[in-house]
DNA sequence: CGCGGCTATAGATAGCCGAC
DNA sequence: GTCGGCTATCTATAGCCGCG
């Protein structure tokens, strides 16, 4: 569910990690994770699991249960059959479409509820007839048409939550929320808005997190 | 401000899952989980990951970014003496960490609750009444307790994790003893109720969301 | 600097429910 | 009984700090 929190201070965008220290921080307690949730699935479901991992730095990491190997022999020993009607997926497949399909509910669903908390008179619910009926390349138009409405009600949003926490807002605009590449981002999507500050967030700036070369 | 669920009502052991309608369930929605996460570091560490998953009912699933044979290949064919400094952990690693502070938890809540029940002998509810009423005192004996034993928890995982890690490195050996006295460990929480055997290897699964025969 | 730890926030999901 | 979707709740983690 990606929910678009404009007052967010930690959500960062889903790209490549540019700083350096930052991406192998992350990369380490990600990949942790990872490995902890593939460690549950084995458990909770019984299954097989494999995962390697080939970091940015020539370095490898695997997990396996009950080894790499043989998981990995029994993918590729496994007759052919099984295998090409194996479902795979995609990095690119799954971002794009996860992405896709999670922009296009996002953005009607925050439309919907944001339009409908500010009452906002349009003469009826009009997208909430047929969005289930509609097809992908309707659905697309949709989303654009959409998107450009959603802006409205991002800013309608930003300037109630400046009012509100108006007193509150000055330690987020100085929290360092975003780095270069997501502010360059933010400010495409609401140019407009832009309630913070954005002044000295050197996301290059030199913290050393990193743990381990990748 | 520590928090603690002592009344969780949703939290679940990590343990084999009985039930096979909710093992289907949770298998089919954290295998998207972790693919969605796998997605998620790919992109933002560029790093490159597969994963390959058989579930109890044979059938397969994969992820891989760029592709899972690209991975696997450079897994296999890199150079052995990278792919042997590989930390390769196994499920089994995880299982040993998660069982014993899992362990500790446990003797930490109940040594926890006896305290409480010591304390509020009418017993029930002690924490809202104490929290709502004034018991700040009492709060912070419990906090500097939970603390104490939060400490302990942190000192047992570092130690876990000590182990894991340096075993990570090392041959099988060990690692399958490890597993031994995991199974034992796990065995004594479970029945090994294993309904083995939904040979339905049905290739309409679409990647993505939904519940599949497993 | 490199790590481990902390805390607030973002994200995942268990259990439920209703529609097929 | 399978599939999606919802929501309360639990888990992961981004950013930050302090230590060595």
């Amino acid at each position: 569910m990606i929910l678009i929190y404009l007052h967010s201070r930690k959500k960062i965008e889903i790209k490549k990690i540019e700083n350096q220290s930052n991406r192998q921080v992350t990369f380490s307690k990600r990949r942790v994770g990872l490995f902890k949730k593939a460690s549950e699935l084995c458990i909770l479901s019984g299954a097989e699991i494999s995962i390697i991992v080939h970091s940015l730095g020539k370095r490898v990491f695997a997990f396996g249960h009950p080894t790499v190997d043989a998981v990995v022999d029994r993918f590729l020993n496994g007759n052919s059959e099984a295998r090409e009607s194996c479902p795979t997926v995609k990095t690119r497949d799954f971002n794009r479409h996860y992405s896709d399909v999670c922009k296009q509910l996002d953005a009607e669903k925050k439309l919907k509820d944001s339009i409908e908390n500010a009452k906002t008179p349009r003469g009826g619910l009009w997208w909430e007839d047929d969005v289930d009926g509609l097809g992908l390349e309707e659905l697309e138009q949709y989303a654009a048409a959409l998107e450009e409405l959603m802006k409205n009600v991002t800013m309608r949003a930003d300037d109630l939550m400046l009012i509100q926490n108006s007193s509150n807002s000055l330690p987020d605009a100085e929290g360092c929320l975003a780095a270069d590449e997501t502010m360059a981002l933010l400010q495409q999507n609401q140019a407009t808005t832009s309630p913070f500050g954005y002044g000295n967030c050197n996301a290059a700036a030199a913290f050393g997190y990193g743990q381990e070369n990748i």
